[in-house]
DNA sequence: TTATTTGTTTTACAAAATATAAGTATATAT
DNA sequence: ATATATACTTATATTTTGTAAAACAAATAA
């Protein structure tokens, strides 16, 4: 039985996946990143946890068109699967569930 | 400038020592682990896990009376620190928002 | 008093996740 | 044609996280 739940940088790449829609790819996800958490990624970090999110199959990519800009060459485009959307949300359950058992947490 | 969030399972063993409040020592954390998620955990690594979660100051911890059954010696429990609880609160949070972006995830 | 149980602490190691660096490809601009 | 920019790919290194084992300590049971 393989693990089913994300690194803490593999959910947050994830998320920003599914929140970016069409426009997820490389550079613009980690630029995302960047914008939300303050944190300087590395392009190839993104890249790589990528691809090691397509190989546990939670996401999916194709290779996009060119756009019509200097050096605008064709994009990987990622988008979530099915099984990425279930690992978030049980991910996601598993704490608020914890959340409601602690008081110092409660909003 | 360090980092300030958690890793996965220092998020989950740091969720969990809030949930069990005055009963969270390793044991018990272990426990509680195996029976919400299921998979299956070593003590050393939450007692590891503890210690560089009090190294990083999201939680502190003293040892307890020793409780009165065969082999009851004094515990160590573990609570969360303010420092904790803000953690906590961000990784959430930033989590929360990117949801409400995420067609495929609205409730 | 010695065996058994609960429980922590420490150390060494292994695996997984993340970061860095170098290299490749393909656009447009001039 | 050549320079420059965008973007991906592959390889390698580092850091973080998790496992395993052993040692230590203190309690109760018999």
């Amino acid at each position: 039985m393989s693990k089913n739940y994300l690194g803490e940088f593999e959910e947050l790449v994830l998320l920003i996946v599914g929140a970016l829609q069409e426009e997820a790819y490389g550079n613009n996800i980690m630029q995302e990143i960047i914008e939300r958490t303050g944190r300087q990624v590395n392009l190839s970090a993104v890249h790589i946890t990528l691809y090691r999110l397509e190989d546990k199959g939670y996401v999916k990519s194709d290779m996009s068109d060119p756009s019509p800009v200097r050096g605008g060459r064709r994009k990987r485009i990622f988008r979530l699967t099915s099984a990425g959307v279930k690992v978030l949300r049980e991910q996601q359950e598993q704490r608020i569930a914890l959340w409601q058992l602690i008081p110092q947490l409660k909003f």
